[in-house]
DNA sequence: CTTGAATACCTCGGCAGCCGATGTATAATA
DNA sequence: TATTATACATCGGCTGCCGAGGTATTCAAG
């Protein structure tokens, strides 16, 4: 479907935070998983993630460290895995409440409904 | 609740096109009205607005034309009323099922759900 | 063995859109 | 008379997305 990239604009955030509610994840992980479960239809870009990730490091919001792929997965392989921070948390609260009023505001006008 | 800028972003276009699907709207009004609906959780703002009804009429999208204000309502003033073209509303049902993917996407994402 | 693809990380500059600030002019209100 | 509301507009700054490009490793195919 290819949506307008300034649709995507202020996802990518609250969707990182997301992803690494359950368990820690790697960059390249996070691009594969997100264009598979959308099924393309959001195509997230390596050039976007990982200034983002770097953004979020340095605001405290996630954490990072280098680690070896599990020996069954990809063994001898350099990985660097993002952990979700208490602050984090946070954010990501605020920002899914946000999501979900901004998404109710922009489908009532779009389809013409009652607030 | 006041978004962050980004969120706003990519959704102006869309809901400027359904604001007109059903009459002619000038924008100053358009501005009064997105914000009154959403209970100011939407805050558009002149500066985005009209530059965007500009570019709009320049791609064909909508059309303007000055018009004085109905007698019962602001005699003596002019505005300018913007319609939607048949181009316009082609790509307003292009957006309008974009956004719906996109927001699907995205909640899938964000509360975890199976897409 | 060498080539190519997949994995996994990264940077940089261009671009486009949102917004704050600012400006103009008129009508209504205090 | 001064202020507020209406109604239009521009402009530059900022920020984030992306295309293009780069490095290095592992693994399968030729």
């Amino acid at each position: 479907m290819d949506f307008s990239q300034d649709l995507i604009r202020g996802s990518v955030v609250p969707i990182v935070l997301a992803l690494l509610r359950n368990r820690p994840m790697y960059g390249y992980e996070m691009v594969k998983l997100v264009n598979a479960r959308t099924k393309g239809r959001l195509e997230w870009k390596e050039g976007t993630l990982y200034p983002t990730l770097h953004r979020l490091q340095s605001l405290g919001l996630v954490s990072a460290r280098w680690a070896d792929a599990p020996a069954d997965e990809a063994p001898g392989r350099k990985r660097k895995y993002y952990s979700i921070t208490r602050k984090g948390r946070t954010e990501l609260a605020r920002r899914t409440q946000e999501w979900s009023q901004f998404s109710l505001s922009v489908n009532a006008l779009l389809l013409g409904g009652r607030l």
